[in-house]
RNA sequence: GGCGCCAUAGUGCAUCGGUUAGCACGCGGCUCUUUCAAGGCCGAGAGAGGGGUUCAACUCCCCUUGGCGCCGCCA
């Protein structure tokens, strides 16, 4: 194995599902990992059972490489650093753990919940900042003894400095400092025997040799913690990274009550693709340093620098994801663009299963005229709808504005009739017949071509009404047309 | 409340001591056009406030203000 290559984790919680700030992290632990050639690693952090959600292990996966970001080490995938579930890797916690009891870096805390709560009802009333008042502290054998007797399932607390200060240097916060006299003796192993988040990541990130951290900026504050079980144990610390949280609309930070927002597989039920997620996220709170929109994921994994990272929250825009959704659709190849509508189409039931050849390049012929319109994919079916289905009805503004005149009926069966004699079915001979309509009735092109529109698409808006004509087909235009102008 | 982080247009970024402060999204207008998009052109719009340092600060330092985060036997 190469030395010193960086390895990166990601390190979610089975506690739900996938948050989009969770994968905006992963995005940047991905692309570091690609950009230097290291290791990108899953892990998963199961150590509260109260809180394990079925099926989450799996929507992250699923979000993961929905993303395209497969990793290395890590469920399904293996590694020579496993296992990879926290629940899975306990013997080791309370190795490490009896460790520090030993050196007195660590201690039995024998208080109930009760006289915690109690212990922080009286710092709350009198405005102290709440933490633990160290009483298991310094027991004596005997203490010990007598309080093992009425809790018999102590938690393991770790012995903070109580002197001077932690620091530590993070790549995006630079040098920060945290006076030791404020910390909070914290719990490394609770009373069920499984570990605490503050003490399993240190164990976990030090035995699988991460080399950067990368977690979000609401960890900065129990940094010093990690920092000081680091030097307890006698490791070295990894490279610190704590990028800032991404923000919802009003400002503050993306919490499960936005879930329309955060829920990362909303995202991908909509219709948005992987590349316009990757670059969007990517680009939101990360610059190469340069006035860019679009970055292809060669070019995202090749120019990822930690140092570009920003120092300040951003606000998530769904307008620039859908900005950028767009460029991304259109970027598309029509047949790629097509396979990717297809099940949302049989799903609408406007084709079937599977596809005959007319049938596809009928497909192929719809999609390429919505391209430039389409945004979402779930989008798709609505837009093609008149297509597919003759069933539609007449928009009620469009109606009111292009159908309702007097002059509607007669220039309806001016087209059917002009149409009627054309030949050759394609949008050259189509638009002269209908504009040889304008010119026969006197009127402006735009009056006809609305009233025809409404017609055959029942919409005011949509792709050249040409274009659309061509593929939906005489025999069916005309069909369309003599239904409208026979309800007027 | 304590501690920590942050502060360029509405939003996301660029500029990192000397620029008419740049780009993108969004917004407004024009254009193309049968509509809606897309495209092209134009436009409005920003360095929170106050002190320093310096010949020179958006850029460095301090304070204030504001925003966010953390303060669980959750992560």
């Amino acid at each position: 194995m190469t030395p010193d290559k960086p390895r990166l984790r990601m390190a979610p919680s089975p506690t739900g599902s996938p948050h989009i700030g969770n994968i905006r992290t992963a995005v940047f632990d991905y692309l570091y990992a690609r950009h230097t050639g290291g290791t990108f690693i899953l892990r998963i952090e199961d150590t509260d059972r109260n809180r394990f959600v079925e099926g989450a292990l799996e929507e992250m996966m699923y979000a993961l490489r929905w993303m395209g970001m497969q990793w290395d080490e890590g469920p399904e995938a293996g590694g020579d650093f496993g296992p990879y579930f926290q629940s899975q890797r306990l013997d080791i916690y309370h190795q490490y753990a009896d460790r520090l009891v030993e050196q007195g870096r660590a201690y039995r805390c024998y208080c109930t919940r009760e006289r915690l709560e109690e212990m922080r009802k009286v710092q709350e009333a009198a405005k102290l900042p709440p933490g633990y008042d160290r009483r298991c502290r310094n027991l004596s054998k005997e203490e010990s003894g007598t309080l093992a007797q009425e809790n018999p399932n102590p938690v393991i607390r770790f012995a903070m400095n109580r002197d001077g200060t932690t620091e530590l240097d993070d790549v995006v916060r630079g040098h920060v400092s945290f006076r030791n006299d404020l910390q909070d003796d914290f719990i490394i192993i609770k009373a069920d025997g499984f570990p605490t988040y503050h003490f399993a990541s240190v164990v976990d990130d030090h035995l699988m040799k991460i080399t950067h951290v990368v977690r979000g900026d609401e960890w900065l504050s129990s940094a010093p913690k990690h920092v000081q079980i680091y030097e307890a144990l006698g490791w070295q610390a990894p490279v610190w990274v704590h990028p800032s949280l991404i923000l919802d609309e009003s400002g503050k930070k993306l919490s499960k009550r936005s879930e329309a927002q955060t829920r990362f597989l909303s995202y991908i039920e909509d219709g948005y693709l992987p590349e316009a997620m990757l670059n969007f996220l990517a680009t939101m709170g990360w610059s190469a340093g340069e006035d860019r929109k679009l970055y292809s994921r060669e070019e995202l994994i090749e120019k990822f620098a930690l140092e570009g990272i920003t120092n300040h929250p951003a606000i998530f825009d769904l307008a620039k994801l859908n900005d950028l959704q767009g460029e991304y659709i259109r970027m598309l190849a029509v047949e790629q663009l097509a396979d990717m509508i297809q099940p949302r189409l049989q799903q609408a039931g406007y084709i079937g299963d599977s596809l005959a050849g007319d049938d596809i390049s009928y497909l192929l012929r719809v999609t390429a005229l919505i391209q430039d319109r389409l945004v979402l994919l779930n989008e798709a079916a609505d837009m093609v709808s008149y297509f597919y289905s003759d069933e539609f009805e007449y928009d009620e503004k469009g109606a009111r504005k292009h159908l309702a005149k007097d002059t509607t009926p007669a220039i309806l069966k001016a087209v059917i009739s002009k149409l009627s004699d054309v030949n050759s079915w394609t949008v050259g001979d189509i638009e002269s017949a209908m504009r040889a309509v304008a010119d026969d009735l006197a009127v402006k092109a735009a009056d006809i071509i609305h009233p025809t529109r409404m017609a055959v698409t029942g919409r005011t808006w949509g792709p050249g009404l040409f274009e659309l004509m061509e593929v939906i087909g005489k025999s069916r235009v005309v069909a369309r047309l003599e239904r409208c102008a026979g309800g007027l």
